[in-house]
DNA sequence: ACATACATGTAATCAGTTACATGATTAT
DNA sequence: ATAATCATGTAACTGATTACATGTATGT
């Protein structure tokens, strides 16, 4: 029942409403935890019905109304309480590795053009993350973030999330190049 | 709806009760789907009663029967449909980023000994990995293997989570050690 | 005696996805 | 005109986890 920690920790930057949670949940959350815009609103709901956060009405004109959410007290504990838990390993859900791992029986040039375009998916967000993590170093060095900026905890979880999708490109840049090979030699045999 | 075809995947090196695919689940194929036992024993059932499996029962003495399962020709049709469907990319679900997401706002000494502790079971991971690969590799070596061997499919996926698993307990080990230098630093000013 | 391995499930619940629904404003 | 952005949800369904249930044989 991670998604609930996973809001508060988004909403402790500031105050966001359901809307710029399903935006920002793709970007510096997205490396550790994935959710649609229909969980998000409705995780919001049951974490104000339990006091963890409380929501402010915004009235606009140009556009419609939001709410916006800001974490309690209470959703503090919360927190604090869920990081003493201990944790379950991590898992990956690939559907790309359960073809992979089928390569020997499946269609090879299919699965070699999937993996390119995963292999390019990862380079952009590899990009993507080394803009993020300028921005929030901001003058200083990495080193230096590390040591002294405010918030190394996304900090930290923005360079896991780097490595692993440049570690992504460049698994899946070389298996397309084994799997070209060896159909490669399996036509001029 | 990508179990169906782990199990699949998994099944076709070979038959396989809902006892030893639970066990291999998580070893060979663990690196990218997770699967409980009682999940398991579901799907096979299922994949029978859509002809895309076949079990047999054997009579055991010292032992509970079990039932062995192979891939039939409709299952290996469905599993190359499947092999030709657009992938999504992938995501991890892991509690302990979550909380290293929020490590500004937690306690840190906590945080520290889960991610300590998790370091040692990334490493443990890629030994495991290791001695996985070289058996199946045998005399060869690893381009050797890559370009020749049976099985490329398990190997490149093998050799993904081998390089997951070293890069999560590098990254735990920096995480550790920039939460312990920040700790002492409080302490001390 | 106690734990572990073997072997297979059911039932209840919780979490996540897909499909649907609405409606204004701004940019191309 | 058409698409994208802002903004929030409901309903139905599928998939995953937790708890429970049973029973034998082997190793420590």
């Amino acid at each position: 029942m991670a998604l609930r920690h996973a809001v508060l920790t988004a909403l402790l930057d500031g105050e966001h409403s359901g809307y710029q949670l399903a935006k920002s949940f793709d970007v510096g959350m997205a490396n550790f935890w994935h959710a649609l815009p229909q969980q998000l609103y409705a995780e919001l709901a049951k974490l104000e019905a339990d006091g963890l956060v409380a929501g402010r009405e915004v009235v606009q004109e140009a556009r419609p109304n939001k709410r916006l959410f800001t974490v309690t007290d209470a959703g503090l504990a919360e927190l604090r309480r869920f990081a003493r838990t201990p944790s379950k390993p991590s898992f990956i859900r690939d559907d790309l590795l359960v073809k992979v791992a089928a390569a020997d029986a499946v269609d090879a040039a299919e699965l070699i053009a999937q993996l390119d375009e995963r292999a390019a998916i990862a380079g952009a967000k590899v990009e993507l993350f080394d803009k993020l993590m300028r921005k929030m170093r901001g003058e200083l060095g990495e080193a230096e973030y590390l040591a002294h900026g405010t918030q190394v905890g996304p900090y930290l979880t923005l360079l896991r999330g780097r490595r692993f999708e440049s570690e992504n490109r460049e698994w899946c840049t070389e298996a397309a190049s084994v799997l070209r090979a060896r159909a490669g030699a399996d036509v001029t045999r």
